[in-house]
DNA sequence: TTAATAGTGTCTCTTAGACAGTATTGC
DNA sequence: GCAATACTGTCTAAGAGACACTATTAA
């Protein structure tokens, strides 16, 4: 077809005259929630490891916000995609290049970086602990994981005049490292009004985290938590081979909550396939190993 | 605090000369796919009505794509959110102001639009019957609320050899206004490997849509779908008053599935409050009137 | 009276929660 | 034997699916 508009021209010579106007522009930056599972230290040599979820974040050497620690990402280049773009800062802070990888949410809140106009395009990775390794940081920044925990604060219900309500959920959020300890609570708004409807993050309290990343990350755990019941997201945190109980371990240590054994080895009896290895010289019973079972999911 | 960089400028120093460098940065639109429910044609005085699930639609006046439809949405203007262009824009178009919005996906393959560097941020609204008028376009662009269909057309799952599979799921997608028969294939690619994962959106076929608008428009039926089943989301697309068969109807045409009517009336139970009112003048039984219940859901 | 929808009762099957009981190892 | 974890069996409660039955209106 060679339809031609206004001006008479067929959209080839239309493209071919184009110039991109000169209206400003953001930068569209992607960052990243990088989680992997680590071990605690064992208590006695019976005892099991406790499971932690930790996060990659970074030192910002530079201003703004020099010194606080910031997620790993940077900013899309022309002729990348966002996804692109987030491998890329995946690779370049851990050297790891085929994981799970998923996009969250873009922020725009106008002053979000003191800069300039930038724009969060955010996305969450997970690394099994077989490939993960704490040489993260290789270039000049000094990097670490962080434990972390999140948990409600409190909250709250108003009820509007015109109907509806505004629920208002504090959560914090604790980041700790060896010598670092930050926290940040996060509130999570949700409004209810008789037509429309939404949800919003604000930040509450900040002492530590860069830009607005207390709330990339909040919006990253409650996604890992979200997904966690109902796929198999969890299982690409898992080394190769896996007892059913470090499974459990990994489900509670991201819902912040206990889980009963029986219900949980039914819960997941599809996602996994038994192998004929078992743990050794555990001070007690050895138990399975089971692998990953890539049919599991639907 | 006071820091230092390594140039010896405090933060207010490095913000005052920060330039902005000259990188090449992307246009960012606000896509938005605008749903709202109508009635069909009844058969007879006695017969109610069918529901439909309509979405708005804008044809375009100028290259490229000149003459194919495009999903309304416009540039993210400087000093605006994301979320403020996509009220924006909403407002533009259907003149309403107050309803439900949510943040979709950002798209942004290299190529999306011909003319230049544009990532898509999408946003899905919905528009509850009252609100509804077929006003839209009051500006020159014609535009029209478009029926839409989304089935599962083909299945195929590929083993690889390291293990894990690639699933690809074909849908079609069907949009039909009076005289406008659109319609595309959708192919949604989920790749499970031992490490990583991950999910994709192919355009297979698309007759008379503009840009990826396919794409994003299947991205916003998925998401309805999924969130109908455990939010009180359908029940924006209700108008003040309603019967429990017409939110039937609703979720029926959502879904693209019957329901068992005493499993649906249990499950709505707690979204919904009853009235005294009831629907007089139908050629049988009169059903009794609900509002929604704005605290039902959790 | 009739053609339609409105609304309820109840049986089954599946799943999640709770808990108790047995099994097996290293020291 | 002991201190742990490994693993299974089973009761119960809650929910989803299926279906049948009764109720009520306008024409």
């Amino acid at each position: 077809m060679d339809l031609k508009d206004r001006d008479g021209l067929t959209e080839r010579e239309f493209l071919e005259q184009y110039r991109a106007g000169d209206f400003e522009r953001p930068s569209v930056a992607a960052d990243m929630v990088i989680f992997t599972v680590t071990d605690a230290q064992a208590d006695s040599y019976r005892k099991l490891p406790e499971k932690e979820l930790r996060m990659l974040l970074i030192r910002r050497g530079g201003h703004p916000f020099l010194g606080k620690w910031a997620l790993p990402g940077g900013f899309v280049r022309p002729n990348e995609t966002t996804e692109q773009a987030a491998a890329r800062e995946l690779r370049e802070e851990t050297g790891l290049d085929d994981v799970y990888l998923e996009q969250l949410y873009t922020f725009s809140d106008i002053g979000r970086d003191p800069r300039t106009w930038v724009m969060s395009c955010s996305y969450m990775a997970l690394i099994n602990s077989d490939q993960f390794q704490l040489k993260a940081g290789d270039d000049a920044a000094e990097a670490a994981w962080f434990k972390v925990t999140y948990r409600l604060l409190r909250e709250r219900k108003e009820l509007l005049e015109e109907g509806g309500y505004v629920k208002t959920l504090e959560y914090e959020l604790k980041l700790s490292a060896e010598e670092e300890e930050l926290t940040a609570v996060v509130a999570r708004t949700v409004t209810a009004r008789p037509t429309s409807a939404g949800t919003a993050y604000a930040i509450v309290a900040n002492d530590g985290l860069a830009f607005d990343h207390a709330k990339i990350i909040a919006c990253a755990i409650e996604r890992l938590r979200g997904k966690v019941n109902y796929t198999d997201i969890a299982l690409h945190l898992m080394p190769q081979l896996f007892t059913l109980t470090e499974l459990q371990q990994v489900y509670e240590v991201i819902l912040d909550r206990e889980l009963l054994k029986a219900a949980f080895r039914r819960k997941v009896a599809d996602l996994v396939t038994e192998t004929d290895h078992y743990t050794e010289n555990a001070g007690h019973r050895p138990s399975r190993l089971y692998r990953r079972n890539l049919e599991g999911y639907r």
